[in-house]
DNA sequence: TTTCTTATTGAGATTGAATTTCAAATGAGA
DNA sequence: TCTCATTTGAAATTCAATCTCAATAAGAAA
């Protein structure tokens, strides 16, 4: 987390009249400082193991404050949780992710893009956002035989 | 629904060694009969309404069955419950959803799928399904001022 | 048709991610 | 420093989905 990121999410809790604690600096850090995509509950137990003890209502409520200000990016794979990933250079992009080891990987195909905007003028819907992800099999795992127990 | 698609049920069980129940079949009749994207929840209190006592659980039981077996579709839009679609013509599409009034809308479009593959192989992903949902406001609710209370 | 075995049903309990409640603590403007 | 609305943390609650278990019913065998 650079300072002007800091700064970026300052203004915004100053915007909308929330107060900038040390708890909410210390979610938005750990978000900003990796690049996976993580469930609300892996970001509260990671800052447990820094021995940063932010509760786990906070780790949800700072979790929503980011993504409603778009400091944040989330993401639902159809397992019931949120996935959350830093949003700070803000490329727009999709995912492949491996089902059987959860692996995700971003990609970005601008061709696909123009074709989603034909699609919805075609439907006459005005496009606010999408949802698009690759289910497969990684690399690693179509090499990997399934374990027998 | 046809009797041809009640015999595709009937083989899917006795293939699998599932009984042939009348809630199994109501529940069946119940999705092949509408082209709407329905939650479970919505499906039962459908089935209630008819008159057909049909339990909650039975109908969660009987769409596990019929997604396993591809007998039905099933999206999931980010609201946390699964819609359930019929699957009797099997055509692969994708759905332009609105987010004002729900409404949702299948669209095909094969170049789309093209570059999917493409996507997927480029990265080494053995591609086996995928999600691809446009969010946007439709004609309706474009023209149509939010409510004042 | 009757018997028998096993799967299925229904009602309610349970699960798990997310949200809400509420008393105590705290940020930040005056 | 004082004040007070906001925030926090712990526990309770929500809600879709799943599970449990006793009672019921499908359907194979006789």
């Amino acid at each position: 987390m650079t300072d002007s990121e800091l700064e970026k999410f300052k203004k915004v809790l100053k915007d909308e009249n929330l107060k900038l604690t040390p708890q909410r600096v210390e979610v938005f850090r750990e978000v900003c400082n990796s690049d996976e995509h993580r469930e609300a509950e892996e970001i509260y137990l990671a800052l447990r193991k820094k021995g940063l003890n932010v509760s786990r209502s906070t780790v949800y409520r700072t979790m929503d404050i980011l993504y409603k200000y778009d400091l944040v990016q989330r993401m639902d794979i159809g397992d019931g949780k949120w996935r959350y990933e830093h949003w700070l250079n803000c490329h727009q992009h999709d995912h492949l992710i491996c089902i059987r080891c959860g692996t995700i990987v971003e990609f970005i195909n601008t061709q696909i893009e123009g074709i989603q905007k034909d699609v919805a003028e075609k439907f006459n819907y005005q496009l606010v956002r999408h949802v698009h992800q690759l289910f497969g099999l990684c690399k690693q795992c179509q090499d990997t035989p399934v374990s027998v127990k």
